[in-house]
DNA sequence: AGTGATATTGAAATTCATTTTCATTGTCAA
DNA sequence: TTGACAATGAAAATGAATTTCAATATCACT
């Protein structure tokens, strides 16, 4: 399997682009971090490193991010987009906790499975879905109680 | 059953809120339309009729729809908060087209299921869930070939 | 009806994430 | 080198949604 950043510079190259300091050092921060992050929290992560790179390059780069396959960027619901890591990491969903907002990878293969089926029955060719479940979490319920 | 309308007022006595005339007007024209729309679609329509409700007041207002259960929030990855009927109207999810917007919605007992499952199997209590398949529609799938 | 406490409203200003503009700088092939 | 064009930072712009604030409206209670 290709490294993400042979993936990233592949993509870059196909697109007439090439591999700049500042993208270098965007992805680079973009791999070294798992989990969910917004681009906020990408910037000022990279402007430790880098004061100079403007949040604009990283917004910018960070689309880049997710037409190449490396990033997958979704919401929540709370207006904010979230990112992650997507290339060689296996497809998932989001329980979230509607108290403390803590967030759980979750992954069902007979939801997967309903869902190719409810697109064909209605003739679309799927392409992507998104499923958020939003509950209280162990702790919060407890803490409630 | 209660009317929607009976619900909405039975909400805000409960929350010291009175019917004013213009909620009045923007809940009456909320009812009259099915399907899904924007604060700003609402907001225009409402407008025609009583062109002196600032919009500030409708978006006040949907927020209390909500809240009421009279209405759903959610947004389909587009930026805007789309609205529609909840109260009376059977739970659905939304299969869109990635290509013209198509939206058709879809329910499923057996993905609804396990959708409780997971989060139980994960220690939470369900609130709600938010799923959206999306995909090329027949006709544009048609048009591409 | 009158009164005061409080809720509501419209208009305009504000917020906040994200995008765009634009002038400058970097890149690279010929 | 030169020219064509890509990339960048800073600041301005965008756009949905929210908040502010001064001006009403509303309601419970005399």
């Amino acid at each position: 399997m290709k490294s993400a950043r042979q993936v990233f510079i592949e993509f870059l190259g196909d697109n007439g682009m090439s591999l700049t300091h500042q993208r270098r050092v965007i992805v680079e921060s973009f791999l070294e971090n798992e989990g969910h992050f917004t681009a906020e929290q990408l910037y000022s992560r990279v402007s430790k490193q880098a004061p100079d790179i403007g949040q604009a390059t990283v917004y910018r780069t960070l689309k880049l991010l997710v037409e190449s396959g490396l990033a997958d960027a979704f919401d929540l619901g709370e207006g904010v987009t979230l990112y992650e890591h997507h290339y060689g990491h296996a497809h998932h969903d989001h329980l979230v906790c509607a108290q403390c907002g803590r967030k759980v990878e979750i992954v069902d293969e007979t939801i997967e499975r309903r869902q190719a089926a409810l697109a064909e029955e209605n003739g679309f060719t799927l392409t992507r879905h998104r499923m958020v479940l939003f509950g209280i979490c162990p702790a919060c319920s407890g803490a409630a109680a």
